[in-house]
DNA sequence: TAGGCCATCTGGTCCT
DNA sequence: AGGACCAGATGGCCTA
C-alpha cells in the first residue's frame, strides 16, 4: 500500500500522536489518501471500461453505486480495523506506563513485544517476591506474636505487621521498579502487601520466553533505565558497568 | 543497507 | 447482516 501520510502517524501508538478516529477526522492522513487513490483508480479503470465498452453507459450507471457502497463498506471496515489497534496500543501504553524502566522523551519506547515480556516477568517477579515476604512475615511475627503475649503487649496481628513495618525499605527497592515514574506503581503498593526488593530477575526471561528473543537482554535494547543519573539502588547495583551501558540507549 | 518495528489495508472466520 | 478478531501483505521509518 501507498501510505505517505503514514509518516505523520507512523509511531502513533502514544496517545498524543493517536489520530482521533471519530467522524470528524474520518478522513484525516492516510485515510484520505486511500479514498482519494482509490477514487482516482475508480475513475481510471471507469474510463478505462467505458473507453473498452465503448459506450455502455447502462452498465456504468448500474456498477457504480455498487461499487460507492463497496467503498463505503471498506472504509467503514478499515476505520473500525484502525479504531480497534489504537485501542490495543492505548492499552498497550497503559501496560508501558505501570512497568519498571525509565520513561522520557530521549528514552525510546517499549516494542510491544518487549513491554509484554517484560510485563509477565515483572508479574512473576512479583508475585515470587510477594511469597517470599509473607513467609518472612509469618517466620518475624509469628515469634512476636508470641513474644508480645507473654509480655501483655497488644496482639499484632501478621496482616497489619506486614502493612506498617517492611514500609521503608521497600519505598526505596519500589523506587528501582519504577523508575522514573515513581509514582505508576505508588497505588499497586499502597493497596497490596509491600514487596521484598526486587532482584533483577524479572529484566531477563525465562526459558519458555527467551527463544523468542535472541538474547535475553533484548529489552536493553530498547530502553535506558535511569538515563545520566547513577542509581544506587538495589537493581542496579549487581549489574555490571558494560552491562548497563548496553542497558542505555538514546533516540 | 539490512533488519526491526510499526501502522494500515484486506480478506477470512466466528459470533451475536 | 454487521461487527469483532485475526493473520498476512505491504510499505514507511529508524537504527546499527
Amino acid at each position: 500500500m501507498d501510505s505517505d501520510a503514514g509518516s505523520t502517524c507512523s509511531r502513533s501508538s502514544s496517545p498524543d500522536l493517536v489520530v482521533d478516529d471519530s467522524a470528524g477526522s474520518f478522513f484525516s492522513n492516510k485515510m484520505f489518501q486511500t479514498y482519494c487513490r482509490e477514487n482516482r483508480a475508480d475513475s481510471e479503470a471507469g474510463q478505462g471500461r467505458t473507453e473498452h465498452c465503448g459506450g455502455g453507459g447502462k452498465s456504468k450507471n448500474r456498477s457504480d453505486p455498487d461499487k460507492e457502497e463497496g467503498q463505503d463498506l471498506r472504509l467503514k471496515v478499515n476505520s473500525r480495523e484502525r479504531k480497534r489497534m489504537h485501542d490495543l496500543n492505548q492499552a498497550m501504553d497503559g501496560l508501558r506506563e505501570v512497568m519498571p524502566y525509565a520513561h522520557g522523551p530521549s528514552v525510546r519506547k517499549l516494542s510491544k513485544i518487549s513491554t509484554l515480556l517484560l510485563a509477565r516477568n515483572y508479574i512473576l517477579m512479583l508475585s515470587s517476591s510477594l511469597d517470599e515476604m509473607k513467609k518472612l512475615v509469618g517466620d518475624v511475627y509469628g515469634g512476636a506474636a508470641a513474644q508480645s503475649r507473654t509480655a501483655a503487649h497488644p496482639t499484632i496481628t501478621p496482616a497489619a505487621a506486614t502493612v506498617h513495618l517492611p514500609l521503608h525499605p521497600l519505598a526505596q527497592s519500589l523506587h528501582s521498579l519504577v523508575g522514573s515514574t515513581p509514582s505508576a506503581l505508588q497505588h499497586h503498593s499502597a493497596s497490596t502487601a509491600p514487596h521484598s526488593p526486587p532482584s533483577t530477575s524479572y529484566l531477563s526471561f525465562h526459558a519458555p520466553v527467551q527463544g523468542l528473543l535472541k538474547d535475553p537482554l533484548h529489552l536493553a535494547g530498547s530502553y535506558r533505565h535511569f538515563p545520566g543519573m547513577p542509581c544506587p539502588c538495589s537493581l542496579c547495583q549487581p549489574l555490571p558497568t558494560s552491562t548497563l551501558h548496553s542497558l542505555s540507549m538514546t533516540k
